[in-house]
DNA sequence: CGAGCGTTTGAACAGCGTCAAAACAAGTGG
DNA sequence: CCACTTGTTTTGACGCTGTTCAAACGCTCG
C-alpha cells in the first residue's frame, strides 16, 4: 500500500484527502519528521509533492566546493518538491520537528488535467514559489551582509505578518541561505541588536523595531 | 483594438495565434523591441504575458541602495511576466533588438481553465522558470567571483547546447546578475582567458574549453 | 555536573568593491 | 578616409568588508 512505498519519514497516517493549499485538497498522507531528518535526497526519483503543515523545511544542494547552498526555507502553507524531470535536483530536510502533507505526483497531475480549478490552483502555487524565489535572488544580490540579513528578517516578518520573528533555523542555515558565513550572520545580528534595530530575547527569536518592520 | 492597448513597443503584428511554447499556441501578437527598450515597468498593471521569439530580455528590480538586481535573462523559448498579483514586481527590457510574443493574461487563464492540456503546459512552463531561478540562486550562493562567473558561462552553454557562448548582455548586466561589479566580471573573464579556461575572440563571445564545458 | 552543540566574539588575511584612467569598438560627420 | 564622439571593456592601485582560524561562552540534555 501507499504508506509502505514512502520509504523515509515515520508514522504516516492512512491515505485520505490532505489540504495542499486553501481550496485544494488532494489524496495523500500526513507524515511527521524529526529535526534534521531527511525528507528526500538529491538524485532520488521525484514521485511526491509536499506541503508543510507545521514546522520548517530546508531544500539544499551540495555545491562543487563542498559547501551547501540552501535554495529555500519552507514554512507552514508552503509547498515544495515540484519537479519537471524524474529526479530530484535538491534534497530536503526538516529543520524542526515537522508535519508534512505528502501527495503522489501522479495524483497532482491527474487532478490538474481533470479539474480546471485545480489546475488554476496549482499554477498559482507554482507562481507563488516563483515569487518567493525571486525575492531570494534579490536578497542575494545585495553586496553587503547587513542588507542581506535585514532583508531576510523583513521577509520572514512579512510571511508571518508579525514583527516577532522566530528563527527555526541555525546561524549556519541562515548563512548558507544568504551566501554568508555563520560568523558574519551572528556578527550582523549582534550589531543590529547593539544599534537597536532589533531586539534579541534569545538567539532564535528576533523582534524587529518599527522602522525596520515597515 | 488590442494593438492600441499595448502602449510600449513598436510595429505589433495583428492578433493571431502565437506559439508560447512547443504545443501551446495562444491568441496574441508579435512585437519588436529595440535594444534597451523597456517592455514593461515596475508597478505597472500586469495584463500580459511574454515569450521571447528572438533576441534577449532582462528582468530587473531597483534595490533600496539604488543598484539594480537582474532577476533573470530570458532567451528565445523562455517566457516571462507571469504574475500572481495585479502589478508588476519587476521591470523588463530588451537587451538586443528582440521579437517578443505578447499574450493577454486573461487569454492564458481562459485557456488554462478550459483546456486540461494547456493547463499542464502552463504548469510545466512555471516549473521550468522555477528551475532556472533555482539555478540562479545556486550561482549567487558561491562565495567567490570565479565560481559565479564560471557557473554563469556553464549555464549559458547548457541552455544553448553549445561550447560557443554569445553574450548579448554587457559586463554591467552580468555583474548585476551575479551580484558582482562589472570590473570584477571583466577581470575574472580576462583571468579565465589567461589560464586558457576559455577563449575570447571578442568581448561578447566566449568559447569554453572542454574541461569546463562538461 | 559535565558533555556537546550552537552562538558569540576576536584578530589577521585575502578578495572584491571603489575610484580612476587608459584602451578599444562602433558610429557620425566633415 | 580620417578626426571626433560616445559607450563599453580592460587594467591598475588602494581600502574596506567578509572569510578564515581560533577561542570562549552559554544552552540543553543526559
Amino acid at each position: 500500500m501507499l504508506v509502505e512505498e514512502i520509504a523515509v519519514g515515520s508514522r504516516p497516517t492512512p491515505v485520505k484527502l490532505v489540504s495542499v493549499a486553501p481550496g485544494l485538497a488532494l489524496p495523500g498522507v500526513s507524515m511527521n519528521f524529526d529535526a534534521n531528518e531527511e525528507i528526500f535526497g538529491e538524485d532520488r526519483t521525484a514521485d511526491f509533492v509536499y506541503a508543510v503543515v507545521s514546522g520548517a523545511v530546508r531544500t539544499t544542494r551540495l555545491l562543487s566546493d563542498g559547501r551547501r547552498q540552501i535554495a529555500g526555507f519552507h514554512l507552514p502553507g508552503d509547498v515544495f518538491g515540484f519537479e519537471r524531470g524524474r529526479r530530484r535536483r535538491f534534497s530536503a530536510a526538516a529543520i524542526t520537528p515537522s508535519e508534512i502533507a505528502v501527495v503522489r505526483r501522479s495524483a497532482v497531475e491527474f487532478a490538474a488535467e481533470r479539474d480546471g480549478e485545480a489546475a488554476r490552483q496549482l499554477w498559482a502555487l507554482a507562481c507563488r514559489e516563483l515569487e518567493i524565489l525571486q525575492e531570494h535572488v534579490l536578497l542575494l544580490g545585495h553586496r553587503n551582509a547587513a542588507d542581506r540579513v535585514e532583508g531576510f528578517l523583513r521577509q520572514l516578518a512579512q510571511r508571518r505578518s508579525s514583527a516577532i520573528v522566530d528563527l527555526p533555523m541555525s546561524r549556519s542555515d541562515i548563512g548558507d541561505y544568504l551566501g554568508l558565513t555563520l560568523e558574519t550572520v551572528s556578527r550582523t545580528l549582534s550589531q543590529f541588536a547593539r544599534v537597536k534595530i532589533i531586539a534579541m530575547p534569545s538567539a532564535r527569536r528576533v523582534v524587529l523595531c518599527e522602522a525596520v518592520a515597515a
